[in-house]
DNA sequence: TTAACATATCAATATATCTTGATATGTTAA
DNA sequence: TTAACATATCAAGATATATTGATATGTTAA
């Protein structure tokens, strides 16, 4: 129940719904890039990947200084059900910025 | 998104799995099964089946001075994969009581 | 090694949610 | 109508989660 919880709660959030359904329609994206793109800082993006990383819909690679984020693959039915939840929900998330300052 | 949120955060408590699985195996059962099944106070019942209720889960019938709640039919995908993944967790749910006074 | 950058974590405050006891509403039986 | 019961809601305090700015850690290039 315990991670059940946990998955559910990673995903019971604003900024995590649409960065969640930012990865999943850009693909694998650096931390910086989200960071510009949703114009927030990057402690509040930081916190929020790792709570999405450890409810089980995120996984991580990271490559020289940045980290890339992107969906855990495989992802199993129950997670997958509820990516395609979100895709229905038709929200607006903005346009990927590659803005890393050395990107 | 608002809807997504309110069925999310209505599963988002421990409580409320162990009383929405409980509805989910014991059938139709009213408020003060429930309250005597799980040794909580009225109120705290009450307001968890409100919540389960607007998340879309349950539907409540009224009958006389009772309520009696139910897993709301037809229930779409998501909400189905979720009470799925819900039964899976293997929770410990009390033995249904039938106390009510004038039951 | 040092400077610059990317990312993670901490501590404080703000905000939301849960629990409880009290109270309100509504139904039934006498 | 009154008493007893079932259920819902409110207000207050307790608990959990989100946001922010500051700081720490780790990588790369010079």
């Amino acid at each position: 129940m315990e991670l059940f919880l946990q998955t559910i709660g990673s995903i019971n959030d604003e900024t995590r719904l649409k960065i969640l359904h930012f990865i999943d329609v850009n693909g694998e994206v650096c931390v910086c890039d989200i960071e510009s793109s949703f114009n927030m800082i990057q402690s509040r993006i930081s916190r929020h990947l790792k709570i999405l990383k450890d409810g089980g819909f995120l996984r991580v690679d990271r490559r020289g200084r940045w980290a890339y984020y992107s969906i855990r693959q495989p992802l199993d039915q129950f997670r997958q059900s509820i990516l395609k939840e979100i895709s229905y929900l038709g929200m607006d998330i903005p346009k990927l910025k590659k803005e890393c300052k050395n990107g």
